[in-house]
DNA sequence: AACAAGCGTGACGGATTCGTCACGGTGACA
DNA sequence: TGTCACCGTGACGAATCCGTCACGCTTGTT
């Protein structure tokens, strides 16, 4: 549920719109340019505005020039309603900040789509999960690492044990530990599956398979900085 | 909140750790080797010990065996502290079963990190990674969904679908959109792939799989609330 | 009612994944 | 130096995963 924001004069519209998003789960507020659009943005805090570029009164690109030029206001996504013939001269604005733009006549549908797919990428902005250690990078998200800026594919299994053994670098994990982080095994049970799982991460990472470094009778860590290697 | 028990013979070294950890929350306490360790830590019953090896009197290392040793603080979280020439021979301490080590000098700041990093793994503290949507807890950490509570298993696909689905619910995915955000496919390619997997999400919700809305047409949508059904 | 487009479903086979085992190598310690 | 515990590695087979296809059903339209 998001709370969108319309700022339509025309009221059998507005009234269009509000009716479609509501029975998609939104929440809409409409106002008309006769109210004060910048106090009830920030009265309402709104996730996403609907703007019409053809308000009566003070021009509607004024009001979204307003919208980005106030900190409070500027990143909250916009997207601009205009008629058929301005569309050309109006893209300006998306040129200054806003996140989609329809032309009039549309269908309610048309507009949900949009509003989805801008609360979407704006959302997946900033819900980014990653681990960034040195060289390498853990997307979550997407399963994958990223080594030296180039992705490479990982199972679940090595995916999750990477994971393990990065969160806490500089943590020694024990056979034990990694055994119940990763595969849920409570008892401490005798296996090499751990083993072959570390040989085959260490194979995907070629020489940065360093980093995966045996503590002899305890387990395993992951070093983000190798130490020095003495030199013959 | 955890208490931290801290056995260092330099006063002002103490003092200062001591200061930053308690203002992040925890209590901590410290001791110098005039004081006899075992008692003190089993007086206190700390939820982790910093260890300098570095004391004058009985070797740190020897305190460190004698924690070990004992079956009423084997258990517990041993952070040893060196100075700088001592790492590569005082490794073996990690391999004693040390959770972690620091080299002086070190700031506050990065103990107090390896601290708290030792504590989550120990506590089996999870980070917030869930997204919980009416009876559907997914848990991405382990890949897992609970559905009421009870685990059920996902393959990758599935999991990363049914993410994509639920993180946006009341919006609708559109067949390409889940395609790229999925499986990555830039183009829209026809297959059935994609029903193919919903069927197969449906199937392992059993009745919950309702929750996953067909839109004629469109796409797929989650819906945490079940519009209801007529009845006839 | 007839039709077409869109969707659900079962089955199949190739590909991947993963646990296990045996064997050889290596480091620790006396 | 000998011994032993521990670790690395290659191979193998079972299980799973997953894309594809054909077919039938449902839905919406004329």
């Amino acid at each position: 549920m998001s709370k969108i924001l319309i700022v339509e004069d025309e009221s059998d519209i507005a009234e269009l719109i509000s009716l479609h998003l509501s029975r998609e789960g939104h929440e809409a507020i409409c106002i008309g340019n006769g109210l004060q659009v910048m106090p009830a943005v920030l009265a309402q805090q709104p996730d996403i505005i609907v703007l019409d570029l053809m308000l009566p009164g003070l021009d509607g690109m004024q009001i979204f020039k307003r919208l980005r030029a106030d900190t409070r206001t500027a990143t909250i996504p916009v997207i601009i309603l205009t008629a058929k013939g301005q569309v050309t001269d109006k893209i300006a604005g998306l040129e200054l900040g806003a996140d989609d733009y329809l032309t009039k006549p549309f269908s309610p549908r048309e507009l949900y789509l949009r509003i989805t797919a801008v609360l979407r990428r704006v959302k997946k902005v900033t819900h980014v999960s990653e681990i960034q250690r040195g060289r390498f990078m853990l997307d979550r998200k997407n399963m994958k690492l990223f080594l030296d800026g180039t992705a490479l594919d990982l199972t679940t299994i090595e995916f999750k044990l990477l994971t393990t053994l990065m969160e806490n670098d500089t943590a020694i994990h024990s056979r034990a530990d990694l055994l119940r982080d990763v595969w849920g095994y409570n008892s401490d049970v005798a296996t090499r599956t751990l083993d072959t799982h570390i040989k085959r991460l260490r194979e995907k990472l070629g020489a940065a398979g360093e980093h995966i470094v045996t503590i002899r009778g305890t387990g395993f860590q992951f070093q983000t900085e190798l130490a020095a290697t003495q030199p013959a």
